[in-house]
DNA sequence: TTGAAAGCGGTACCAT
DNA sequence: ATGGTACCGCTTTCAA
């Protein structure tokens, strides 16, 4: 009973009624799933087209319907944990709802990620999820949503945008840390971002492009200036982008006439890097150094000493904006919404008290 | 200067045609990039696009073209650091190649994994990336080349299916850390993977569906029999799914009689469990147990002591895949290859010799 | 319940 | 170089 090898051109509605003897739109009926047949014909193109071996083409259904079943995520890099976690959350609610994810990594590039939305349109993707990787330029995400596609950002929001956002509560997270840290006796605390200004220093919060950024450092400084803490300014460094910037910000704060007794590192891949730095320069954590770092990556738990970390639910993150981005879809026409979800201070042992 | 704003049904080639004054055909040879014409109309027919802020529609390309644009990617979990490493690779490599990637997430699932390829293959996708969860049964992946879409299979491969595959050589490096375990006395070696069988219990080889943790057991299991070991079999532990699962089968086997004075990790997520569980038990690595870890994860290194791993070329890997799938979808009609990429001991702190 | 035919938004062949 | 037009594979009126 050999089949003979299904062939490579690929078999349409038309030849499966064809086959069984009906016209192409009740075909069409009854392996689109709409419409209605007598039972008679839908066994008979059902059979006609398993025999056929017949595979629908999702892209020419899309054409009529106007729906791609896709959404269109992007993020600034897939191998930052935190970024492959809310994308994991994303993918299983997407899939949940039927629809399937196209993801792009914009490096935190405005350019890539102009491109990025621009195919990502072109590909007439029923949605949008983005991480922007600027909050100042978003021309860009304005026409996404001009073209009538519902978007959701991700953990970054524009306020003005006027557009669903999902975020965690940054500024709070920060206060909380910079509070601790105080409350330990810490009066020169520095923190530290991969994101960069032109001139690779820090001025004030503005210069900030990524929203989630902005907030948390300007409640690291607020809760300072409560404090009475002068200069802390200068305490925020920035352009953390690679391990080796990273290393070599570090190190240069640490070997400074004014070094800080503590560090809040703004992402779990900068988190890491500190670590290991001191590690190498033999900088006992948290004797000499405390350490908090933002994201409950996981060897945030095993080092020794475990560090201490601002825990942000990064699978409901991307769980939440895909809920919302499918509601929407479906037609939701709700004034847009800012979503901001809780984090909680998971304390280890890599703070202490400052040094006398 | 205020622009009407654009409106919501979009603005096909037709619309910019007749606002340019040429023919469809004309429009649709300077937007789309092919034909000749005019530098006089070509620049109407711009004009005219942007001032309807015209957007091409892919999808209606790729109905007549035949391409999509597109391929699709099958891993077990993005959430995997080994996992988001490598889609990494693939989207860098995709997106130089002006292709865009929808990424599905099997779970590890054979039955997730057919119903991801059946979407991928309806969406039209110009090629796939597959890691799939089980060898054993690949109807789905054969349908997938027949229906004439170039594969590569990642990590995983199956020999038989004549099909393009990027791996690591997985037996040669298990043969390899199992050998440095042995020289250093060990006799009693565990291997623990997430794999899992029927029973939950290991008996040969061929029990285990995923390719490359098969052949890194056949390559441990080959080393132990040459150094004489005994009842090898008993030392393979399969099922650690998850973090509860893993937890379990080590703390029976770290609390049994005859208990092993290293263990093997299938991967990362596995290794930092087992870590994480002998803190708690306080075992303590090396001197108590000997750990050595596939995937050199970023947490690897900042442990104490650092943990001894395989390191293997993720990023490469998906990378690789994506060039080999890259070349097949521009026509490259070469038989089938099966590259096997390098992996490197990196002898951290976590191995020393058996206790006597 | 079923069929004929008109699109969806492009591409591509064939004339002119 | 340009225009006319027949598709691509499916959905969706509109009639029968």
């Amino acid at each position: 009973m050999e089949q003979s090898p299904p062939r490579n051109t690929s078999v349409t509605v038309a030849d499966v009624a064809r086959m069984a003897g009906v016209s192409k739109a009740t075909a069409a009926r009854v392996l689109g799933g709409y419409g209605t047949v007598s039972e008679r014909v839908r066994e008979a193109v059902t059979a006609a087209a398993r025999a056929l071996n017949y595979r629908p083409n999702e892209l020419a259904r899309s054409m009529t319907t106007g729906r791609s079943g896709t959404i269109g995520v992007v993020v600034g890099d897939i191998e930052n944990p935190f970024f492959s976690l809310a994308v994991r959350g994303i993918t299983d609610i997407a899939r949940q709802a039927g629809f399937t994810v196209i993801l792009i990594n914009s490096g935190e590039d405005a350019e890539t990620e102009k491109a990025a939305i621009r195919t990502l349109l072109a590909k007439r993707v029923d949605g949008l999820i983005v991480s922007p990787a600027r909050e100042s330029d978003i021309d860009h995400l304005r026409e996404a949503t001009r073209s009538g596609r519902p978007m959701v950002l991700l953990d970054r929001g524009s306020e003005m945008l006027g557009v669903d956002t999902v975020v965690a509560d940054d500024r709070h997270a920060a206060e909380g840390i910079t509070r601790r840290l105080i409350a330990r006796g810490h009066k020169h605390i520095a923190y530290l971002t991969a994101c960069d200004t032109p001139d690779h220093r820090f001025h004030t919060p503005a210069d900030i492009n990524t929203g989630s950024v902005r907030r948390r450092i300007e409640g690291f400084l607020g809760v300072c200036r409560e404090a009475g803490l002068k200069g802390i300014e200068d305490w925020v460094h920035v352009g953390a982008t690679t391990p080796e910037h990273t290393h070599r910000i570090v190190e240069a704060m640490l070997t400074s006439a004014q070094r800080p007794t503590a560090i809040i590192a703004s992402d779990s891949v900068i988190g890491l890097e500190v670590f290991k730095l001191c590690r190498e320069l033999g900088i006992r954590i948290p004797h000499d150094l405390s350490l908090v770092s933002f994201h409950d990556a996981d060897w945030t738990s095993v080092t020794t000493p475990p560090v201490t970390v601002v825990r942000q639910p990064v699978y409901k993150l991307g769980e939440t904006a895909a809920r919302l981005l499918v509601e929407r879809m479906n037609g939701d026409e709700a004034p847009a919404t800012r979503i901001v979800l809780q984090t909680d201070l998971v304390e280890r042992a890599s703070v202490a008290d400052a040094p006398a």
